[in-house]
RNA sequence: GCCGAGGUGGUGAAAUUGGUAGACACAAGGGACUUAAAAUCCCUCGGAAUUUUAUUCCAUGCGAGUUCGAUUCUCGCCCUCGGUACCA
């Protein structure tokens, strides 16, 4: 039986692909085009895991259906080869990172290649090569061009342990994403892209997206949008004036005192002598508690007077003003008014504090005393002229008056923070700006680039002293300003690798391109008609690359402003329960699994485990079953062929052709591996099938198991190669059945079950059922309340 | 804490979204073939009871509810997994 070796049949028909070109692609022509891409592989030294086969050997089992469907179908691969994690191998191994990555880009490649997917190699494309990171280059000098790039110094997430500052969505938990130490602050001149230019499209073009929900929920809730006021408060005896985001100005009538963040520029300015002493030790402490301890809700309130007062502009009342870390510095203002009755953290702080409480909102604008907190919307009391009103007109009217007096008006705050770009590490695109004395911050032209990354560095020796390793090769740090001509110092930090993953699938319809970092004519190939990968992209990857294309249209290159129509996460694998990863030493190699059981058969498997958005923890006991189903299979195409088709047979083919059809356009590979396993169990037992049994059988397997289908095609005398051959399309007549079985039930009890003429009217239908042995057991003596019959499927009366 | 998703046999899972719960597989047990093993094939396989080729009861995390009928809808609990972390 086992005459095939998989092995054998996997190089033959890759190479035939191959040399046939059966992947090749005008990408001129877009008609009827379905760019089909999975997340591109990081080569950090892990070798290609189990995660990655579960998202790419699906996705060709997607794309090989779209193909057979009749689309012209485009699925390219690459290596999103920058980054710390390969830099860190590369240190660990006393090698150049070019030279590890260029080993690791190999090794990965040839492991890809098992899988046998139909990729276009020609469009293949690798992050960390000149030809790339040139227009990765081009793309920072683009948002500059349109002040989309700027750079400040602003307290930024630092990474002790990766040496480097991390961006908002690159701090999980308040550590760090990659090597989870904890993340501190530091004060530093960085360069920052501007997505919050951007955050309301990015937040109303998430309706239009076809992703999953939980997707695009991530997103909105970083995004973070909230409607509301800013008030700008005097300080009793300065010029200064604090201003406060909030979104109940409602409320001002019951801001009896304000809170500062610890580190807001005020504090130092208003403080008064005799609180000099205490402020000082609170923002010590502060500084010096990490910031997960100092972000944990359920901490105790904690908080310094300053000395100095405001003035509450409603109602001129004299509010101290305090800090406390429990306001942020990093959102709105970095300053509150605070309202104890209307919100909780409030009221918990005014209580230890014993500061003032006043009621300005209930349920029904009666008072119910100041020793609770009310936070919902109601009707407004001691509110001067509001009270009375319901707290949606009340902040309307509030507006307008801070509007009219000039003191502030509505404003909508984000969450969504600007894109912190910069790296303190090697092994990235340089940042193509040059600092000048005299002329500030100049970026290079574009005629210079690419900026090459310098192969003479020294890396291990410069981490952890604010050094960027770029900073200490004087060959690349020295070069004469763009303006003005004198000596001037390149930047010397590289960019978030996340910038060379943001416009990635814009560069592979055209890989080659050296005109820029696309082709206009081929943008027609975008956007991404399928993208799968994993979820934990949600608020990064997916994120950028969407800011990006909104950025690129706006600068005329783009005609549109979504790259990735289609979204699909494919569910984790785990082991034991855990998240597989190289630290934890529980990976699994899917090589052994291949040479033993064969590219086609691993997928298949990893296809049948269960629904492909679930993923599940890794076993391999089931994996015997799929290579049952192929010997199956194999016996089956090779029976005689003859045998005429019954009306049941005919139903089988076409319900399978149906049901597989329907499932794989919603990648529900488990249940259509399923029907086909039933319709080789339904035919195998025949002595002589027909040549139809045989070829729907092996075009609706092909997508599954590329390869075994192409020999199996070939074995039952077609020529090759199965992907050409059209998709089959099941005959809705085929499917309608003669007769159907029918649940029989007394009370909603299953009391047996009948065998109908599919036609049978209602009445003969309640009349056969009351005929029925078992039925007229539970129905003598009773009264029949109600007979309900639902067509072809059951009877159920109802008796008392 | 808040926001999502989920909880079905020994295991992975199905169930046309309110209509015969457990398809398809794995494991297990029994049998055939074999000197033997592997492979293959056949049978049994949620639990319990009985008059055991059949019938009845129980069963989709737990408890209520709506309904002729609930894995599916509603409410309240209990777990598990993701996301988020005082966002004013």
């Amino acid at each position: 039986m086992n005459d095939i070796n998989l092995n054998e049949i996997e190089i033959k028909w890759q190479k035939y692909w191959q040399e046939n070109n059966c992947h090749d692609i005008n990408l001129s022509f877009p008609k009827n085009k379905f760019y089909n891409l999975s997340m591109f592989s990081y080569p950090s030294g892990d070798k290609l895991h189990i995660g990655h086969w579960f998202n790419y050997g699906p996705a060709d089992t997607f794309a090989r259906f779209k193909k057979m469907q009749g689309y012209k179908v485009f699925q390219p691969q690459g290596f999103d080869a920058f980054g710390l994690p390969a830099e860190n191998y590369a240190i660990k191994h006393g090698v150049h990172p070019a030279v590890s990555t260029k080993a690791n880009v190999k090794k990965m490649k040839e492991q890809l290649l098992r899988i046998g997917a139909m990729y276009d190699w020609k469009n293949e494309v690798n992050t960390s090569s000149p030809d790339y990171y040139k227009w990765t280059q081009w793309l920072f000098l683009k948002l500059h061009e349109m002040g989309l790039a700027y750079q400040k110094v602003s307290p930024v997430n630092w990474c002790p342990s990766c040496a480097t500052v991390l961006a908002n969505e690159q701090v999980k938990e308040g550590t760090c994403d990659r090597c989870h130490s904890e993340v501190t602050k530091r004060s530093l001149k960085q360069w920052f892209f501007k997505i919050t230019e951007y955050a309301d499209e990015l937040l109303s073009e998430l309706d239009k997206l076809n992703w999953p929900a939980k997707t695009i929920h991530m997103q909105r809730n970083w995004i973070g949008k909230s409607v509301g006021a800013k008030i700008i408060f005097d300080i009793h005896g300065f010029d200064e004036t604090i201003e406060v985001f909030t979104t109940r100005s409602d409320t001002i009538y019951g801001a009896t005192y304000m809170v500062l963040a610890p580190e807001h520029e005020l504090v130092d300015i208003i403080v008064t002598d005799d609180y000099k002493g205490d402020i000082r030790k609170y923002k010590l402490s502060t500084k010096k508690m990490s910031e997960i301890d100092r972000s944990s809700a359920d901490r105790e309130k904690t908080g310094t007077f300053t000395g100095a007062y405001a003035v509450n502009p409603f109602t001129n009342e004299k509010v101290q003003i305090w800090i406390s870390d429990y306001v942020l510095a990093s959102y709105g203002t970095g300053a509150i008014m605070a309202v104890p009755s209307g919100d909780e953290r409030d009221f918990q702080f005014a209580q230890k504090y014993n500061l003032p409480i006043i009621e300005v909102v209930s349920p029904d604008g009666k008072p119910h005393g100041a020793d609770q907190c009310f936070s919902d919307y109601g009707i407004s009391l001691n509110s001067g002229e509001y009270s009375g009103q319901p707290s949606q007109e009340v902040i309307t009217s509030i507006n307008m008056e801070l509007e009219r007096r000039e003191i502030g008006g509505a404003k909508v705050q984000f969450k969504l923070h600007d894109w912190l770009i910069s790296r303190q590490r090697y092994w990235g695109a340089p940042i193509p700006v040059i600092h000048c004395d005299d002329c500030g911050a100049v970026p290079v032209s574009f005629d210079d680039l690419p900026i090459l990354l310098p192969e003479d560095i020294k890396l291990s020796e410069t981490y952890g002293e604010d050094l960027s390793p770029l900073a200490t090769n004087d060959e690349f740090i020295n070069a004469p300003c763009p303006k003005c001509g004198k000596p001037a110092q390149r930047d010397a930090d590289t960019m978030d690798t996340f910038v060379c993953s943001s416009w990635y699938y814009l560069r592979y319809p055209n890989a080659g391109y050296e005109g820029g970092p696309f082709d206009n004519n081929k943008m027609d190939w975008l956007p991404v008609d399928q993208y799968i990968g994993g979820a934990e992209h949600a608020t990064m990857h997916l994120l950028y690359a969407r800011f990006v294309t909104k950025v690129l249209r706006d600068a005329g290159y783009l005609s549109f402003g979504e790259p990735f129509t289609n979204l699909f996460h494919q569910g984790t694998i785990t082991r034991d329960g855990a998240k597989m990863s190289k630290s934890k030493g529980n990976t699994v190699s899917p090589d052994e699994y291949v040479d033993k059981h064969g590219a086609d058969i691993f997928r298949t498997y990893l296809m049948f485990m269960g629904p492909y958005e679930d993923g599940g923890d890794w076993t391999d006991t089931g994996i015997v079953g799929i290579e049952r189903f192929y010997y199956k299979g194999l016996k089956l195409i090779r029976k005689q062929v003859d045998g005429e088709l019954n009306q049941k047979d005919q139903y089988i083919i076409h319900y399978t052709i149906k049901s597989v059809t329907h499932d794989l356009e919603n990648k529900k590979f488990n249940t259509a591996i399923s029907r086909l396993m039933e319709y080789a169990n339904h035919f195998i037992s025949y002595e002589t099938i027909s040549q139809e049994v045989k070829n729907t059988f092996v075009l609706l397997l092909a997508p599954f198991m590329p390869h075994i289908a192409e020999e199996m095609w070939q074995i039952i005398g077609n020529e090759p190669s199965v992907f050409n051959t059209d998709w089959p399309v099941h005959v809705e007549a085929m499917i309608k059945v003669s007769t159907c079985k029918i649940a029989l039930q007394v009370n909603g009890k299953l009391r047996g079950t009948i065998e109908v003429d599919a036609g049978i009217s209602n009445d003969d239908l309640l009349t056969e059922s009351r005929n029925i042995d078992n039925i007229k057991k539970y129905l003598d003596g009773k009264t029949i309340v109600k007979e309900i019959v639902v067509p072809k499927r059951l009877v159920n009366f109802v008796v008392r």
